[in-house]
DNA sequence: CGAAATGTAATAAAGCCAGTTACAGATGGA
DNA sequence: TCCATCTGTAACTGGCTTTATTACATTTCG
């Protein structure tokens, strides 16, 4: 699996945003995301779009603009992060069509997809467990 | 996430090997395979050679060579072929190195990595509830 | 010995991902 | 009003992964 690692973007960047805010710094521009995360502001708002488009963080445009918490990061949690950047389901299907005439290439792929929806919901149920205040604490205690 | 199709391409020859097994027919070609998954016997080769390895079927070299399965299907299950075929971690971390000098870049790694651990362990245990027999199932229900 | 099958290397085509440049659009402040 | 600043997004690149395919050495049954 080719793991991509828009997970840990945004939650990075939405960790650092908790940290910045408790701080006294309630907006970040992209620039000051990325150097955090070390990379090119244009990922960062690639990835903070996704999460304005999901609710979690707002935006100001123009001069003097920057990106703020939508939500207090107690109330974040990481499915939320994980549905706003993740759209590929985690386990492909065959490339082409089985051969429908074998009666496991006829019936596989539903059976597979309720497999797979389970799977991923469990996945999801566990992320579900963790706010980005809690990534933050956990983050903060490597000293 | 570039989803790949390895651990369908597992479960499918599985489950076909399993009702060939039922039918009487205890060994198959990595040709008889591929038709039914409808691809590329090489593929389906290198498949269950990962399965081969992770001691799920064996094989018989030569000529009237086949495939047969190690133990009975309802004895393997999901998570055990899962981890026969995927080598990487489900989420990735940061291409470049973050930012050491700041807090959040210092600890964020080994605060993610324990998140996606439990996370990766919910996955397992629930592909651990389904075995090849109740993929099959399921399967032929399909009518 | 020879036919049949596996194991694997090498290669190609396609697609995804992160990084980067460029620029139009928005907006706060002088 | 004008300008400096920052976002949103398109376009492109290089690198990597995945699947498909060809080719061939190796194994083994009859």
């Amino acid at each position: 699996m080719a793991a991509n690692s828009r997970l840990t973007i945004a939650v990075h960047a939405l960790a650092w945003m908790a940290l910045a805010q408790r701080q006294g710094r309630d907006e970040l521009t992209s620039d000051q995301v990325a150097a955090s995360v070390n990379t090119n502001p244009v990922v960062i708002r690639r990835s903070l779009g996704d999460l304005r488009r999901a609710g979690l963080v707002s935006v100001r445009h123009g001069a003097g603009a920057g990106w703020s918490l939508a939500r207090p990061p107690e109330e974040i949690t990481l499915v939320e992060v994980y549905d706003a950047v993740e759209r590929e389901p985690l386990f492909g299907m065959h490339h082409t069509e089985p051969n429908l005439e074998c009666p496991v290439g006829k019936g596989i792929r539903p059976a597979l997809g309720s497999v797979y929806g389970d799977a991923e919901q469990a996945l999801r149920r566990e992320l579900g467990r963790t706010s980005i205040a809690d990534v933050l604490r956990e983050t903060l205690q490597v000293t």
